[in-house]
DNA sequence: GGATGTGAAGTCGTTCACAGCT
DNA sequence: AGCTGTGAACGACTTCACATCC
């Protein structure tokens, strides 16, 4: 909307857009405080930048990548993460020469493979908060427990095996078997 | 449980597995019909194939890939696919000979990929019942129009923008971005 | 005896409807 | 006049508690 020119948007059309209530995006809204302008509507660029703010995406966020994989391969060169302030600051695999030369084949630029020992004293000189987990399976709860030691906070873990971390750190998983048992449900079900 | 030789197992076992209240796992099960045993629990193998029977999991899902990307490479040799029923039995680029060369490579195996074209006629052929678009965002909707006029009626949608499908037409997105911008938040709150 | 299946109770989230602002 | 913010009504989901059955 704001790269439309719009400047002000109700709550009516976002919940068209988002195929849900108007109330509910209201309440949601006003959960977080008073963002809208009675008897007119919500200012598009300050909504956004203030749903940014609630979401914490006003900051840059540094991320690790471990396993560098055909998956983890991928995602170093996701285009999509530069744009929303997300950004692989390392790069680690159990066996860094192997893959260094894969990679930048790949991506056509320099990139850092490091050896996944070098993770806490990376992790602190990069100031590093998000783990991405593209290991095998097998690997992915020994890179969390390292994560976890290197006081990594934040997990995506793209490995399918559940991820048993302390209080205080966050894992969330992309399984895509799953979302597409999700999908093959629907598809059986009319 | 099954590969670990567990022949039985309760409610309140499985609610501990998934972080959940017991009763809860009864409820969901009982929704779907009675597959426990009074005073004894469910037995893990009926378990197992009811759940998969419900879900739609007793059948092999046949997919196709558009769009060889960095990504659709990473998903056509990603694993976890054969053991769960699913299988990409045709991949889709508007260039395949260009990206030919470099899957193969990848795989050390044949792999047919397909100019989009032709979707519509291996569709049929090759009894296709959801699409995978790896596509740039760019042309992830014209991908989806091409996927329902093929009448491929599950699509798992990786490309970063929201998809528009007829009714009778499923769209499951995976949005990397999404999935961070929630672990942003929960790293930004404690 | 012991765990399921399930009404009833409880909790949480959604929607309504309108007072309150601009 | 019009749209937000919000108490109240509503509906849905979760949990409790126990009758039921193996």
């Amino acid at each position: 909307m704001e790269q439309g020119g719009e400047k002000v948007v109700s709550s009516a059309q976002l919940a068209n857009r988002c195929m849900v209530n108007a109330a509910q995006v209201r309440k949601d809204l006003a959960y977080f405080g008073e963002f809208g302008i009675r008897g007119v509507g919500y200012y598009v660029k300050d909504l956004l930048h203030d749903i940014k703010r609630i979401l914490g995406l006003n900051k840059e966020w540094r991320m690790a990548l471990i396993g560098i994989g055909n998956l983890g391969s991928a995602l170093l060169s996701y285009k999509d993460f530069l744009k929303q302030n997300y950004k692989i600051v390392a790069a680690f695999d159990i066996d860094p020469p192997k893959v260094i030369g894969r990679v930048s084949e790949k991506l056509g630029k320099p990139v850092e493979v490091l050896h996944i020992s070098r993770i806490k004293e990376v992790a602190r000189e990069r100031k590093i908060e998000i783990g991405l987990i593209t290991t095998p399976p097998s690997e992915a709860q020994g890179v969390a427990n390292l994560l976890v030691d290197a006081e990594i906070r934040g997990i995506l873990n793209f490995a399918p095996v559940q991820i048993i971390v302390p209080d205080g750190y966050v894992v969330k998983n992309v399984f895509f078997t799953t979302i597409l048992d999700n999908l093959a449900y629907l598809l059986s079900n009319e």
